[in-house]
DNA sequence: ATGTGTTCCTGTCCGC
DNA sequence: TGCGGACAGGAACACA
């Protein structure tokens, strides 16, 4: 599923077929996603421009000309077509719909956004732009790892006297925003963090070094989303899904990329969910 | 307040 | 080819 790089280039291939263009009609095809879809959700992005295009963690938000914001997340498996818009040099019709097809927007000129979610763990709500920021599902989201606002003495500050293990604390959205399982391996395994150390004993200077990590690894996934916006999208519309490479992620029995490591990446679970890293040299 | 486990749902893959 | 189980990129929620 996307984490804030996949978010982010969903966003930016949606930019071009979304902003500042006229949703013609939009097509609700259950009550539901995760949560109930807001009352008259097709009524009310029906007929509204989308003034801009924004992402908040792992949030899409289109703020509409109605001053409303649709909100929206892609969960686990959520994915966006674009299908009738000129994608690079090729035009294409609309595909049959599928299974799982949830909410269609027609967009004036003859576009088509599709957004498909078979486990259906995303989510789309509406709120008063002005109030997006105060929605319950993004209120207490922590900074975003792009901005100013999470630097070294802030994540020392954060984890300070956090006993869980710095793979759970890193995945708490409240600690930093953005960042989910792929990820925080691949930051622990370039920091070289063995990701079960407790988060409030990990020396500072370690915590500061994982700082700008993070930050290389998610703009290094972004870039990565970026160039496969230019290739893939022409493909078949789908946004966000692009090969990544990673070092430790999904890894399992293969030897350590770290220069002169010699280890291998190992797999545990912590909290239900698996972790990937080197045995030898995350320390 | 903090930490941990469960839960929502479908699809895919792997071993027998 | 079928079947069962493990697993999947999230995160709210209930409970110790």
């Amino acid at each position: 599923m996307p984490e804030l790089p996949e978010v982010e280039t969903v966003r930016r291939g949606l930019v071009p077929v979304l902003e500042g263009r006229r949703i013609a009609q939009a097509h609700v095809n259950r009550p539901d996603l995760r949560w109930p879809f807001p009352d008259r959700m097709a009524d009310r992005l029906t007929g509204q421009t989308v003034t801009a295009l924004r992402r908040r963690s792992k949030y899409i938000l289109a703020d509409l000309s109605s001053g409303e914001t649709l909100i929206i997340h892609l969960g686990m498996s959520g994915r966006m077509l674009i299908s009738g818009a000129q994608l690079g040099q090729f035009h294409h019709d609309h595909p049959a719909p599928e299974k799982h097809d949830h909410v269609v927007l027609d967009i004036d000129g003859g576009a088509r956004v599709t957004f498909n979610d078979a486990r259906r763990f995303g989510a789309m709500d509406l709120a008063p732009t002005p109030l997006v920021e105060a929605h319950r599902l993004i209120a207490s989201i922590g900074p975003e790892p792009l901005g100013n606002a999470f630097n070294e003495d802030y994540l020392i500050a954060a984890l300070k006297g956090r006993m869980t293990p710095i793979k759970a604390a890193l995945l708490d959205q409240r600690i930093v925003a953005g960042l989910g399982n792929i990820y925080v391996c691949e930051a622990l395994h370039r920091a070289r963090i063995n990701p079960r150390h407790k988060a409030g004993r990990i020396a500072p200077a370690r915590l500061r070094a994982l700082v700008p990590v993070i930050r290389d690894v998610l703009s290094e996934a972004i870039e990565a989303g970026g160039s496969s916006l230019r290739d893939y999208r022409q493909a078949d519309g789908e946004l966000g899904y692009f090969q990544h490479t990673f070092r430790a992620y999904g890894r399992e029995g293969a030897p350590c990329p770290t220069p002169d490591c010699g280890g291998t990446i190992g797999r545990i679970v912590q909290s239900g969910r698996s972790t990937f890293y080197c045995t030898q040299c995350q320390t």
